[in-house]
DNA sequence: GTCTATATTAGGATAGAC
DNA sequence: GTCTATCCTAATATAGAC
């Protein structure tokens, strides 16, 4: 396993070097590298440059450090297609503008899928979590995620409008996600089968970059 | 985590009860379910209803019995995927029983997606071994992976007879794939966005078996 | 706040009886 | 082959000096 420190894992450029923000980027970096199982606390010390009774002292446990990491990767995760999702915008250029979105994050932030399908597999509390950071539905009608109202209800009018072949929300959601972040997660799977080394992978996105958009536009065409 | 034990985890039917065979299972289940850095010796040793030490005498170490369930997992997830891919039929039938056959599989199986990825991305050997199981290239013309060359001659033909959009041979797979897994991989994430319980996630992939074909093959119309 | 030193338990592995 | 008992390191966590 090639080390491979995160210089600033959030990518928005907060670097206030306190201890606890070093720490916090630290057990960043080791957690998504080995798994929350996986890492050792000394591990995050050593990573951090810091003493490990540190870590108990801003964070208490593995657990609670564990968590505050999730909480950030996941929130990031969710920040961009949120944010694209709700603007106001035509759907074919937000569909375009979530993909160019979500390749070039995951360019740089390469462990971040792969970590959070892991998390939210083998610890179940991390469900409730994502829960409680989406927020709980305001209503029977306004789902609790605000971008999938405000998407299907662009979906139905192209749909009505017959531009569009008729499609569930969240199939459309699933296949968007589905087709972007799934070779980052399963990257050293299809490394393998695709022989690929690091610049192969690159290449491997880049070219994606141009494939999906038609792709998926062109799957939805009446 | 509510238990969920495997009785046949690969499926195939085979019940031999051999000591070897219930640890070999019983780790299967656990693994799965907790990850392998998560998962203990002693949860393994109950789950089959033996001793501790008797992992170790048909074992040796935990990392062995590791690979061994990784192997069986591994070669499950590509043995269909192949054999479909290598049969003589035309692609787009084989692009609707490589999604019908996964689909299937999963909701069978619907640990193996998130557990692959978790152990390929936190489990450095698992590339080297994975790789030595879809076998060496056989020369630098002749891919590796037999049924990568089996698809690509199929779409390049399409392609030049003018019925499919030119796309390379690996964004196709990686897209096809890509759909049929990651709802699997994800779905602890996907539950909690669409609001889903257990019942709710059946009925989004039986949706999703019939989505999935019109979907793709449009998707590649020229 | 940060360190050294230590407590305490967990967990992989083995020895040896049966 | 299967068990009991035990070893021993690794790893989380805390006490207490500075």
């Amino acid at each position: 396993m090639v080390k491979q420190p995160i210089a600033d894992p959030t990518g928005d450029g907060d670097r206030d070097d306190t201890t606890e923000t070093k720490i916090l980027d630290a057990a960043h970096a080791v957690f998504l590298r080995v798994g929350t199982a996986g890492a050792r606390m000394q591990e995050i010390a050593d990573e951090a440059g810091v003493n490990k009774a540190l870590l108990h002292y801003y964070f208490r446990s593995k657990e609670r450090l564990a968590a505050a990491v999730f909480e950030r990767v996941a929130r990031g995760l969710f920040a961009r297609l949120g944010m694209v999702a709700m603007s106001d915008i035509d759907l074919e250029t937000k569909v375009r503008r979530i993909i160019a979105a979500y390749l070039d994050e995951f360019v740089r932030t390469p462990y971040a899928p792969g970590y959070v399908i892991c998390e939210m597999n083998q610890n179940p509390d991390r469900a409730q979590q994502l829960l409680s950071m989406v927020g709980a539905p305001v209503s029977d009608t306004v789902p609790a995620v605000p971008f999938l109202g405000a998407l299907a209800k662009q979906i139905d009018e192209r749909v009505a409008a017959g531009q569009m072949r008729p499609i569930a929300p969240r199939q459309f959601l699933a296949n968007l996600v589905s087709l972007c972040v799934f070779p980052f997660a399963a990257r050293p799977m299809l490394s393998v089968v695709f022989r690929m080394d690091d610049a192969g992978f690159r290449e491997f996105i880049e070219e994606r970059k141009a494939v999906l958009p038609e792709f998926f536009l062109n799957a939805l065409r009446p």
